[in-house]
DNA sequence: CGGATTTTTGAAAACCATCAACGCGGGTGG
DNA sequence: CCACCCGCGTTGATGGTTTTCAAAAATCCG
């Protein structure tokens, strides 16, 4: 068996055909009509595993892939030369990586695994000859990538006019969200609880703080009884309701 | 003649035909083909001219029009209940508004003009026409987003990891090389001054930060050299690539 | 030349950062 | 099975950055 950190996801098999792939409804390009997705099985190179923290791409580096998270959890962030870090986006299984090298010459952000981590793995030359041309798939990563810029532009207002409790609320709810977007959060209506691979440290960098900050932010939350943090990997909201108003 | 603060710009005569528009070729929508031209100008609405700080759209309004800025400065934001407002992006000659309109069901923010602007109106549901279908068309738009989205998180690195003076400095130059780019940075070359349409408060909203601090910190940006401010709407360079080093 | 807008300035306080130390817990190896 | 270690969260003291609120000064604009 495998350690403890990973029991919280299921079994992994991953399909051998795109047409039975379980998170292929939820990528950018599952406007793809039935008849291509031939072709989209022989772009797909496989599937890669890869370790908790380690690294997916690398912020300016020339790419020749393209990625679907296909299980586990990561994220997307820019680093500044004296080490600063600014994390962009909280990946869960179906969002695409590496999308942007299509249209720009070199990646625009690196990626990292937080959990053990598989891709699905796309070539990038091969995979624009299914994008460019075929206007339903052109039109279903339009409207990604325009959620994609709505969700960036609530995130700037959060750092840049929101106190740190919001930001925290919000983050937590953000997150909430997506997996029930993705069927991931599994007792999420049983016991308000869910997955939740961030450390505060994660949080921190996502939001402009410092993980001393996030730590005592995140107590008051809790003082105030509208969150049960984050043990096991797992947060237990207690007033959901009650968490949701805070948001401004 | 018109009042001083709208000298900077030259006499406005917008063409008849899109043909020979100046600011069509840095629009997102640019990569139309010569042979689509007649069909861009058949749903073309106008074009209308509003005056310094009016509304342009309200967030979360529902759309039937979609704007090209022809001609001055504007901006975009978000308010939240409380009042506090986050500007998003500035917008120059050639840029397009309400963009996301075609995907989302409402506009996902506010725009407001900084000094009299004049727009390009298009009728929204025959403008999607114009691109659906039309692969080229599409894939100029993927484009432009995908740098939109590049620059957007530029910007959330600013908000969470850089400090007020870095965010200062990064945002003129921003400005100034927006501005070349669109050929309006006159003299430019000649004094490294070119206008400035923002305010101080325009600077925080953006930046996250008050226009009390905005104020302090372009003072020590000036006491240093790097930056003769904002006066007559127009700001001139000292040392620009001394200005560039401070960008982290 | 006024009135309005914008910028500047000041003092006090809030918020958050910094740095360092401590503790807890799980995982590993003896 | 226990001890140790390491990663992570917590805590405290202190200081810096930025905010807040208010008012004065400068500038813009008609």
């Amino acid at each position: 068996m495998v350690a403890t950190a990973m029991e919280v996801h299921d079994p992994l098999i991953l399909p051998s055909n795109c047409a039975t792939c379980p998170v292929r409804r939820f990528t950018a390009y599952s406007g793809i009509p039935a008849a291509s997705i031939p072709y989209l099985e022989s772009v797909r190179i496989g599937s890669r595993t890869l370790p908790a923290r380690s690294s997916i791409c690398y912020e300016a580096a020339a790419s020749t892939e393209l990625y679907t998270l296909y299980d586990g959890w990561a994220f997307t962030y820019k680093l500044l030369p004296d080490g600063r870090r600014q994390i962009l986006e909280f990946l869960l299984p179906g969002d695409p990586i590496g999308l942007q090298a299509l249209w720009l010459d070199v990646i625009p952000h690196s990626a990292q695994a937080l959990t053990e981590v598989t891709l699905c793995v796309f070539d990038l030359e091969q995979f624009s000859g299914l994008t460019i041309g075929r206007p339903e798939q052109e039109w279903s990563i339009l409207g990604y990538l325009a959620a994609r810029q709505a969700q960036t532009e609530e995130r700037l207002v959060d750092l840049g006019r929101r106190t740190a409790t919001e930001r925290i609320a919000r983050l937590i709810l953000d997150i909430c969200d997506h997996l029930g977007a993705r069927g991931l959060g599994v007792r999420l209506l049983h016991d308000d609880s869910f997955p939740f691979h961030l450390r505060q440290e994660h949080i921190a960098d996502a939001l402009g703080l410092t993980k001393a900050h996030v730590s005592r932010t995140l107590q008051t939350l809790r003082r105030e009884g509208l969150v049960v943090d984050t043990n096991r990997r797992r947060v237990t909201l207690l007033d959901t309701a009650g968490l949701r108003q805070r948001l401004a």
